[in-house]
DNA sequence: CTGAAAGCGCTAACAT
DNA sequence: ATGTTAGCGCTTTCAG
């Protein structure tokens, strides 16, 4: 059924450990034998068992991301920028996606399994101090995106950006009571949009009101989720202080949120102003600024 | 650095094999023993080598999913059907993205590396007479999402319904010529939006203009991409018979088209018409209708 | 119920 | 330049 290196090594009347030097570029070898040996290869439709290889190798050729499952938007980005730097790096990705915060610890373990990964990637991860000290010990090289530890080598995600282009768009229209719809508190996306709303409030110099800002506690999807939208921007609108204006740090949630509105019996923008985190409008913005080096450690 | 069960062994002196077996769960041990290895085992904080265990096995707990970077909303879905689909069964997920046609060999290959990845997903992947030969010999299981060969299992996403739902309003709200914006034409879901759109205008018994449909030949992310649309509109511009009114197959080429139609002095939806897939909206259209029984046998 | 031993396919000394 | 051999960590007969 599958063609191993003895096969080759039988036809081509050498020893394996003459295969496997050949197979592997290694340079003791005799021209003549090589491609004789490689002829025959090509011929048998010879591949390396993967398993065979990490395990004698004593390392693989997969890389494991550890990610939330938050906008399409962001995900589809942070394949792209993973797939991108893993090309012809000859590491495969192995994902290991969370739905929920509870999801991420199991997918860590995962992620740290002996001979899985070689090395492990960690995207708006929230990490516990046990989490952290365990990484630490994996002896498998670590790198964090979109999140920070001086412990790790990270790449960033300029969410904060985000948050404060939004949040002072809103600002440059003139409205002054600004409303602001979150996934999950912890979810790094949410922690970071939250602290570009403020840092625009607080240069407009204008009052942070916590009763504005609304996360959602839902785990579902960390919280970017239609519904939590929805449910997010009816406790808005029950405020007596009513925001005139929101931001919903992603899409899907705006689309919740305007079903509320529009339920309420009020319309955007007149009654409210709602300004969606439109992920294609806004990508400019949310530039992946990576730190190259770790990339090419693993 | 890493416990074995070789330590585990020594520790709760008894052999190697007794020791797998327990781990295993498997019937031929005391219960007195069994629990004493498994004490020993979760103190040392064991975790089995997963290439050792694939090599041993003969089989791994990965599967390959060969998808095409098209849309996020679509990339997102798939991901999002397919994690659920693995949730415990303790297969882990290796995607294999292909930004463009020609990446497709390359995965695939991949894919049915031997010791990799004991089932293959294939998901809106254009296949040649040969490659479908080469599945077939692989021994491995192989599923095609979104595309469908009466060789392989399939599961499908309505792509076709969602191109005849779009075009139908387009109708309904009283437009006769309409464009269609479509990715690469080799690409399975612009090949089914096309026939959904082809069959909205036959029902309206409206002739089908082949100069109306535009389809990318820009390799990168098959096409779907802001400037693909752009040029597509352009070109759509510039017919004597200017359509009224426009199908985008994605919203991402939906936005360029709209930059065109801008840039050309025009307005939407005065001038002209323009209906973006938009991934959100439709979302209810697109919904993935499974056969789950192929999943069950990886 | 348990242990010894033979692989799984490949790599990497260590010979020759 | 090439072959021999001992693992890598785990599973799995086959004996007992």
């Amino acid at each position: 059924m599958g063609v191993t290196i003895y096969d080759i090594a039988e036809r081509a009347r050498v020893s394996i450990a003459t295969v496997s030097r050949v197979l592997n570029g290694q340079p003791r070898v005799s021209e003549r034998t090589r491609q004789h040996v490689l002829d025959i290869a090509t011929q048998l439709g010879y591949q390396p068992h993967a398993s065979a290889q990490s395990l004698a190798r004593q390392r693989s050729h997969l890389v494991a991301a550890v990610l939330p499952m938050l906008t399409s938007y962001f995900f589809m980005e942070v394949m792209r920028g993973i797939h991108d730097r893993l090309q012809g790096s000859d590491f495969d990705l192995l994902v290991l996606p969370s739905h929920t915060l509870e999801d991420v610890e199991g997918q860590l373990e995962r992620a740290l399994q002996k001979g899985l990964a070689a090395g492990v990637l960690l995207l708006s991860t929230p990490l516990s101090a046990d989490w952290i000290e365990r990484l630490k010990q994996s002896e498998k090289p670590v790198v964090l995106v979109d999140a920070f530890r001086p412990e790790f080598d990270s790449v960033s995600v300029d969410s904060e950006r985000g948050g404060y282009v939004a949040t002072r768009h809103l600002l440059d229209l003139g409205y002054r009571r600004i409303g602001l719809i979150l996934g999950n508190p912890e979810s790094v996306p949410s922690i970071q949009r939250r602290a570009g709303y403020l840092r625009a409030l607080g240069e407009a110099r204008l009052p942070q009101r916590d009763a504005c800002i609304v996360a959602s506690r839902d785990g579902h999807n960390h919280g970017y989720t239609e519904q939590a939208g929805y449910e997010a921007m009816c406790a808005i609108l029950s405020l007596t202080h009513r925001p005139e204006a929101v931001f919903a740090a992603s899409d899907i949630q705006a689309v919740g949120a305007l079903r509320a509105i529009q339920e309420a019996g009020l319309s955007v923008p007149d009654d409210v102003a709602l300004v969606g985190f439109d992920d294609i409008q806004l990508s400019s913005y949310i530039g992946l600024s990576t730190l190259h080096q770790p990339i090419y450690e693993m």
